[in-house]
DNA sequence: TTTACAATCCCCAAAAGTGGTGAGTCGCCG
DNA sequence: CGGCGACTCACCACTTTTGGGGATTGTAAA
């Protein structure tokens, strides 16, 4: 079974040459080749492909929302994102938005093949700066996941199951129903919460747990 | 001015393999040389690497806690995890620990060299799967940043300043005093807050806010 | 075996929050 | 001007939470 491909780019000449490119290996079929990205969602319904090769820059709706769409629609689809310029920040985006991988139109003749067989196996083919991109993002927002980061309270496991039932909002009673136990077990535990996590309030306990994100 | 290379690794046999494949290259200096990470801030403040080559599997404190050890003294030096399975979950946490590159053992000698050159250039070598991991997680990340995104519950200025004291963990009478407002005044922005967020306890009201990231 | 502690349960009195209803002032807009 | 909405305040009845006390069981470490 062949692999699909669909192009989108407004420039006709990048879009013959990528397709007569890709038309060299066997296992790859190009389905559909487009120079707009306006009627993308029609286009990948009418033509089904496992890959589309998406230009970064396109008149009308940009590349990356067409990324942002089609992903809502068909998100089994990969994308991989292209562009000529090596614009760090729109590339970012277009990764965040659901794009799975990313190749320089300067490359395209000796990286494409083997980029589109990266992300047909698992990979996910970026330029390196991009890369460095987003492993810094990665640490950044992971960093800001845990902010004082070896917040330890010593919660037992039952504490903490009482914990993620108060912090989403149920009632002493909720909880002691939804654990099998009573109310005033319920409250014991919660008073050891209090002590352990240092608050007086139920509002402050959510505050702090969600803050520092235990459970 | 050659680039200097550290390397930790608990297999003498690698330790010194990777250390010739190095030597091979002119602009490459071996600068340390070590079988464990015990006293790795200790070596590397003796030794001054550019990057470092990290084993995930060690006796003793483990990769990914050097790691962070590392990063915390000497955030400019650049780290290359290296395992010899393909430890997805392994790697990945010790790439949010401050990685900036990863290699498997198996591709040391092909891909080693190259992969140095990329990580001193400005880029983050990884393997095709783990790519593929941080690229979801990404974007995985950043949808739960903006959760329904549009969430507008159109409160007024005087509503999100009660709503920012209750979550912080004020009681109605602290939140009053803090405003100049009285008790009953806090009680009907309450109320009507409830009304927008549809919510019906302080409990849920600080959990909802918190995740929607409203104030 | 004694000690320690997690986990379960109970009671009382005080404090805080909830729901409903009503009502006054102010400023803005048609 | 009249209506609307933001902001302010009040009262009543009710529920929930909080801060003190205490008790029992079972398990696991000292």
């Amino acid at each position: 079974m062949p692999l699909r491909i669909a192009i989108f780019d407004d420039n006709n000449n990048i879009r013959d040459s990528i397709g007569l490119l890709l038309r060299t290996e066997k296992e790859f079929e190009v389905v559909g080749s487009f120079p707009h990205v306006l009627d993308c969602v029609a286009d990948i319904k009418a033509c089904r492909p496992d890959i589309v090769l998406m230009d970064i820059e396109m008149p009308g709706m940009t590349g990356i929302e067409a990324v942002r769409t089609l992903k809502k629609e068909y998100p089994e689809v990969l994308i991989m994102m292209q562009t000529v310029f090596e614009d760090d920040d729109r590339v970012f985006d277009s990764i965040c938005a659901g794009a799975s991988g990313y190749i320089l139109k300067n490359f395209l003749n000796t990286r494409l093949i083997d980029s589109i067989k990266e992300l047909q196996f698992g990979g996910s083919p970026m330029s390196p700066s991009i890369a460095r991109k987003v492993m810094m993002k990665m640490q950044q927002v992971t960093e800001q996941m845990r902010p004082a980061g070896n917040t330890n309270y010593q919660l037992t496991p039952r504490e903490k199951e009482v914990l993620a039932c108060v912090v989403n909002g149920l009632s002493y009673k909720m909880v002691a129903d939804a654990l099998h136990i009573s109310y005033e077990t319920v409250r014991s535990h919660i008073k050891k919460i209090y002590e352990k996590l240092h608050v007086a309030s139920l509002t402050e306990l959510v505050h702090k747990t969600m803050k520092e994100r235990i459970v």
